[in-house]
DNA sequence: TGACAATTACGAAGCCCTTCGTATACAATG
DNA sequence: CATTGTATACGAAGGGCTTCGTAATTGTCA
C-alpha cells in the first residue's frame, strides 16, 4: 500500500536543490550538481544520492530521458514557502501571524516599495473578508 | 579558548522545551517535564539529557539552587523568534520579507485586529524612515 | 547511621542526514 | 568486440538528534 502522507519537511541540503529546481525547472543531475557547486561545493554523487532520497519522500518526481533522468519539484515554490512559514508559525510563534510578520519586518528592513506591497496585502485582505 | 559562536539554530525538541522555559520562567527538569508530558510525553532523564546539551550549545544556562538545578532560556523569545524567522527569510524566500509576509498571511487568516495591528506596525516603520 | 527519595551524570542504542567511493549499465566509437 | 565516457545504483562511514536505562550523588528523616 504505501500510502504517501504530505511530502515532509525538506532538511537544509534538500532545500538548497530544491532552490535549484525552482529557479532552472526541470533539470537532469549534472544541471543540478553544476548550479548547486556555484555556491555549494558538492560532489556529484551526492547530489544524485540526495535526488534519489528526495524522490523517495515525495519532494520531487522523476521522468526517464533516455539515459539520464529528469527531477522537477513536486511542489510550486509558493506552496512550499506557504508550508514552511505556516510550520514555523506554529512552532515558534503560536500561531499568531501578526507576531510573525512583526518579528520578520524587524528582523529585515524592508524597503518602502515593498512596505507599500505589504499594505496593499492588507487592504485585500479587509476587502474581500465578509 | 573555547570561544562560543552564536547559539546554534534549535532543533523540534530543543524548542519544544525552550517554548516551556519562556513560557513558564526559569524551571527546574521536574517542572519542565510535568509542563512538556501535557503535550510531548518524553521521559524525565530525557528531558535532562536534551537540557543538558542545551547548555553546552549555550542554547540556556543553568544555576544551583541547593540539591537542583535550575534552567532558563539563554535568550529572550523575541530574540530567537527574529533570528528564526531570518533563518527561513534567506533560506527560503531569498531575503525577501515581502514575500514571507505574503504566504504568511495567505496561510493563516489574521483577524481584522491583527491586521489593524500591522498596519499600524507599516506606520511606524515607514515614518521611521528617514 | 542507614534507608529512602530525588536528582544529576553518563553511556549506548537507533535513527536520520550527509558525504563519498565504488560498482554497474549502456550507448557511442574505433 | 573492446574501450571510453556518462549515467545510475548502492553501500558504508561519520556525525548529530533523541531516547532511555543505569549508575552515582545528595538530602531527609527515623
Amino acid at each position: 500500500m504505501s500510502r504517501r502522507k504530505s511530502a515532509p519537511r525538506p532538511t537544509d541540503a534538500e532545500l538548497s536543490i530544491l532552490r535549484v529546481l525552482w529557479r532552472c525547472g526541470p533539470s537532469t543531475v549534472r544541471e543540478v550538481h553544476e548550479q548547486l557547486s556555484r555556491e555549494r561545493p558538492m560532489v556529484y554523487t551526492t547530489v544524485l544520492k540526495l535526488l534519489q532520497i528526495m524522490t523517495e519522500k515525495g519532494l520531487v518526481t522523476r521522468e526517464d530521458a533516455g539515459r539520464a533522468h529528469i527531477y522537477q519539484a513536486a511542489q510550486s515554490e509558493e506552496y512550499a514557502q506557504r508550508t514552511l512559514v505556516g510550520d514555523l508559525l506554529d512552532r515558534v510563534f503560536g500561531g499568531s501571524a501578526q507576531k510573525l510578520v512583526l518579528q520578520a519586518l524587524t528582523a529585515r528592513k524592508a524597503s518602502p516599495e515593498e512596505l507599500a506591497e505589504i499594505r496593499k496585502l492588507l487592504d485585500e485582505l479587509e476587502g474581500g473578508e465578509s
